[in-house]
DNA sequence: CAGCATCCTTTAAGATACTG
DNA sequence: CAGTATCTTAAAGGATGCTG
């Protein structure tokens, strides 16, 4: 049972409430909330993965989007990437401090999404329409 | 300064780590980590708020996104509509219980992602390629 | 193994016009 | 005011084949 705390005010100075069109938030908030995002940050929270095993791990992503991905999240510098000169080519990832800020505030609302989904996607109680 | 806490454990049974594709909450974490989720839960999370309100604050919202994202988040118990039958209509929507559950914890995130945006997105220190 | 390049399909999103 | 309906465009995503 949390504790729930009703007219919330926002503790951050937004403009009107929410960041105005075109603040850099609106873009790096699209890159940590995409689809495949938040998957490979809440997965790279358990520590140092390779390439395989973020493609497996995040299941349904195609090489192409881990690719893109991990390269936005990279250049976001909240993830880090270490080849080794080693053949077969070993690649590891992991998060950097950022990321790990970041994640330590992903992983509850992932959580609270986990928890919650089969009650609110399955059992819907009236459904409008 | 935030505490940075390393190798993290995932705090919930997730499968390998991430949840798997088809999981119901892929689908309900797409809904609320939405471009424009985030942002009209953001808003709602100051109190109630009309239609017309929102679509001024969500800056750069259509009236087709705005409904649709409203009907989604509505259907998924986590907003709440309350229309007066008055000419002019009057529509006002605001977070349900599990909204503001919701909201207690993407709040911080977002409000992560504001501070840091600019350093992040603008100053980008070693732009690979 | 860890990618990249190309092509193609699907979905999200924007613009505009109209209504109770 | 608070929407709906329709159309069009842009972006996301998937499939496949190839490479160091």
């Amino acid at each position: 049972m949390e504790a729930i705390t009703r007219p919330l005010p926002l503790p951050m100075s937004f403009a009107d409430g929410v960041f105005p069109a075109g603040c850099p938030s609106r873009t790096l908030l699209d890159h940590i909330t995409s689809k495949w995002g938040v998957l490979i940050l809440l997965s790279l929270s358990e520590g140092e993965q390779r390439w395989s095993e973020l493609r497996r791990r995040a299941e349904g992503i195609s090489e192409k989007m881990l690719a893109q991905t991990l390269k936005t999240l990279e250049r976001d510098g909240l993830v880090s990437r270490k080849a080794q000169p080693v053949i077969p080519p070993r690649v590891d990832y992991s998060l950097t401090d950022k990321g790990y800020e970041l994640s330590g505030l992903l992983v509850p609302l992932v959580g609270w999404a986990f928890d919650n989904a089969d009650e609110i996607i399955n059992g819907k109680r009236s459904p409008l329409a």
